[in-house]
DNA sequence: GGATATACTGACAAAATTGTCAATATAATT
DNA sequence: AATTATATTGACAATTTTGTCAGTATATCC
């Protein structure tokens, strides 16, 4: 006579939110082929059946962790943004940090695969993020001839450059200015820039 | 009777070369998941065991592809370098559209993929790139202070500007700034930065 | 023109991967 | 305590994908 198996019952966001998470820390560790409905279940201890009951396919998996993919990078760089008396220095020490930890990572992947997936999101926190930090350069400069849509700019540089960076970084780097030191002094060398950008003109 | 089929024969070289720019193409096209041997055998026209005779794996296909979009991206580079008498913006444009036509899509997918593959390459261009641009900038400001290091960082800005540009700047545009106008504005803009830097200080 | 080397193919093997379905265990409800 | 709803599993099917191997066609060399 066999035993009963025994089984954990999980609540369905508790469910999802176990495979999501597992499946992201398996891309950034293993890349894009690290997503397999198999690899995932082991890795969660679960069987890969329930990856389907949650989410109907592997298309509707991929889907769900693009928009967590997309919420969580939103998070962090609004999280960033929060605390508003800080130096430029600080600020965009934040921003880099928020696509570092394997996100970049998952978010080119993700992109790649799935190109028209969680449209609205970054486009318009962007916006906010621009409007925010416009106010706040017109009240640390207040002569300064700064405009909307220069800022816009500068944190569309930013945010591309800490993309770049997280992904192609260390390896462009590779040699006299490879591992933590060297893309610590670039992300200085980066704020002087930024910060004689503010001052000049 | 059946007809014996007909074959082309291809020098080593030439199979290896339609091959690898196929399946170039065809991630370009595809993402990721477009790398199966089969698929890449039906576009090329011949079957997929040529493939493997060829690369031996498909592991050995892969470090062929990371190879190739290296050494790729080497060549825009350096042409993009090769015109001496050119203004900042253009030499700013050439670089932006060494990473465009899916060339840095590839390179992300293939980093993650393969994270220790064509690994000496990038630095190394990157130092050449570097200081022919030093002596360049000395040349044109004879009187400025300008160091090596700085000049090192700002192309390590361009090349990872550039890079997250190519793969998520589309994105992060969206709405008023997407498309190819919003593109070029950046450019300029970035261009100007630039500049403005070389002068000021 | 015949022999040789090898680029190339087709068929097959083996493994992996997604998806289906019925059965079961577990928590909540009555 | 019995019933109900459903999260979870295991076995199976179907398809796909990598890899092997023996044989065939084609260019080159003697």
């Amino acid at each position: 006579m066999t035993e009963p198996t025994r089984r954990v019952r999980r609540s369905p966001e508790q469910a999802r939110r176990l495979i999501l998470d597992t499946a992201q820390a398996l891309i950034a560790r293993t890349g894009p082929e690290g997503l397999r409905l198999q690899d995932i279940a082991a890795e969660a201890g679960i069987s890969h059946s329930l990856i389907l009951h949650h989410f109907t396919n592997r298309a509707g998996l991929v889907r769900a962790l693009t928009q967590q993919a997309s919420a969580e990078l939103k998070d962090r760089l609004l999280a960033a943004m929060a605390q508003p008396e800080s130096s430029p220095e600080d600020l965009l020490d934040r921003v880099f940090d928020a696509f570092a930890g394997g996100l970049a990572q998952r978010l080119a992947w993700l992109a790649v695969m799935d190109p028209d997936g969680g449209v609205e999101e970054p486009a318009t926190m962007r916006h906010e993020i621009a409007d925010t930090l416009y106010k706040r350069r017109l009240a640390a400069a207040p002569g300064r001839a700064i405009t909307r849509e220069d800022t816009q700019w500068l944190v569309h540089l930013v945010a591309v450059a800490a993309f770049g960076e997280a992904l192609y970084g260390a390896r462009l780097r590779r040699g006299a200015n490879g591992g933590e030191a060297g893309a610590r002094r670039f992300r200085t060398w980066f704020a002087a820039l930024i910060r004689e950008h503010n001052q000049g003109h």
